[in-house]
DNA sequence: CATTTGACTTTGA
DNA sequence: TTCAAAGCCAAAT
């Protein structure tokens, strides 16, 4: 838990108000360029506790994985918008506009913690 | 040590 | 344009 997941939660933690990332750029911050999968897998994993943002974490198409994580995908569009988040009208992320690219080191601390 | 899994991404039909 | 299949990576079992 103390290598990827900590780095993936680092920059989660990060993410500015208003603003959102995609798993793939979030794995290619931390070099690998196509763990966007082994990211998606880690933000399943994050404790409550942490209290990341990762409703602002999207996938590529600027939609909301699967649906029920924050307890529907209206609930999360809510949370976004509340943040200042727009939406387009096809009901996806508009993405060029509150894309957030994290920095390539991040050095957040987290606590430590057991696997999901 | 080998297999499974997952909130993804890209490509080809 | 929409749908299905394969690829990739780290942690969990």
């Amino acid at each position: 838990m103390n290598g990827f997941f900590r780095q993936v939660y680092a920059i989660v933690a990060g993410i500015p108000e208003g603003k959102v990332t995609t798993y793939g750029l979030i794995a290619e911050t931390l070099g690998h360029l196509r763990g966007a999968r082994t990211v998606g897998w880690a933000m399943h994993c994050i404790p409550r506790e942490l209290d990341l943002p990762s409703h602002r974490v999207v996938n590529r198409a600027g939609t909301l994985a699967p649906g029920d994580i924050f307890g529907g995908p209206e609930i999360q569009r809510m949370m976004l918008a509340a943040e200042g988040v727009t939406f387009l009208p096809d009901g996806r992320i508009d993405m060029p506009k509150h894309l957030w690219i994290p920095d390539g080191a991040p050095e957040a601390e987290l606590p430590e913690r057991r696997p999901c």
